[in-house]
DNA sequence: CCTACCGATCGGTAGG
DNA sequence: CCTACCGATCGGTAGG
């Protein structure tokens, strides 16, 4: 007899739920999201979603892969066809912004990175591990671009990459707090134009 | 025969759960934050705790409204000392900053507010009504701050003052994350080189 | 401000 | 992937 769903099925089923349960906690943080409230939104048992994962843990750090890997698609794979530097660092900020602006279709709630990063920063654990390891990572990219356009001499001798990177991700943080508390649609643009000073003008030395 | 409790008495209790509410609500957030585990730490009941307030929104109203109060009386009161425009708009960027690196000591699960406006964006209610409000009265005072600078000339002219105000929100909200995800102690002299750069130098025209 | 209690829901398990 | 169930906890109420 062959299994009531097959090994395709059942992998279809997980990426429903992965896919369902990333806006969820867009809205209510991967802490805030419930497996029975995810389980009646998908029509199916408690014990089926959680089946697949066998832990809120386990589905809490499935839907931040599953989230990291959209923005990796989404924000750095377009601009690895810039070249490395200050090119490569204008198309990430600019796919950056596009993403903020647009994130309602994957994350109803805004940025689950964000979200998560609030919700775990006071606690210790695996999840909490996994949200840090992403903004390290990011902010390394972030680091390592602007320090080539230094050595390029795209960006003034001295700048500092790390200042630079530190600013960027402030810049992103309050374009998406703008557009999720105050739904404001200048904000893309209030971006751009600090990221434009901050990428050519400015001097980052102390 | 008096009241079992007096009406100073009943106050302080009150005050007593306002302000471990607070520090609670930091860590887990407003909406995380439960009666009972608060009931707990004060040693008291449930009930005790929910008599005060009639419920859990008029409860987090009321942490929002205290925590609010200790906001201005740290960051925007000491400001209030030096004269209009630049003068004062560096004055309580400073005391944002001491307010973000020692806010442990009142929220010990970082800045609730920053947490607050990420736990509420995607909902609706009073308590998201109430999250805004605060964030746009203080997105509104630094804008009128650097307006003032800008036509005292202490500002470039053509600087915009709502993207000098964006700009300083978003170096904020930076500083607080790596605060509270990194502990990185070198975030506040960042967050200042940051600052001494936007205020000084920067044009901020289109 | 307490005890005692309410229905609802939580994460998770047993067994099929 | 389901039903049926577990103990624990949720916000809130009654009554004193």
């Amino acid at each position: 007899m062959s299994p009531r769903r097959s090994v395709a099925e059942t992998r279809l089923t997980r990426d429903r739920i992965v896919e369902r349960g990333v806006a969820a906690a867009s809205v209510d943080g991967l802490e805030g999201l419930t497996i029975g409230q995810l389980a009646a939104d998908l029509g199916m048992s408690k014990a089926g979603v959680l089946g697949h994962f066998g832990s809120k843990e386990a589905l809490q750090l499935a839907l931040l892969d599953a989230a990291a890997a959209a923005f990796a698609r989404i924000v750095w794979r377009p601009a690895e066809l810039e070249p490395p530097g200050l090119p490569r660092l204008r198309a990430v900020c600019e796919t950056w912004i596009d993403y903020l602006e647009h994130e309602r279709q994957i994350f109803p709630g805004g940025c689950l990175f964000t979200t998560a990063a609030i919700e775990f920063d006071a606690r210790g654990g695996p999840v909490r591990d996994a949200v840090a390891r992403l903004h390290k990572l990011w902010r390394r990219r972030l680091v390592a671009e602007a320090r080539t356009a230094v050595a390029t001499g795209d960006l003034p001798r001295g700048t500092d990459p790390e200042q630079v990177a530190f600013e960027l991700v402030g810049l992103f943080m309050a374009l998406n707090q703008e557009i999720q508390l105050f739904a404001d649609p200048n904000a893309a643009q209030r971006t751009r134009r600090a990221l434009h000073r901050l990428l050519a003008t400015a001097e980052h030395q102390q």
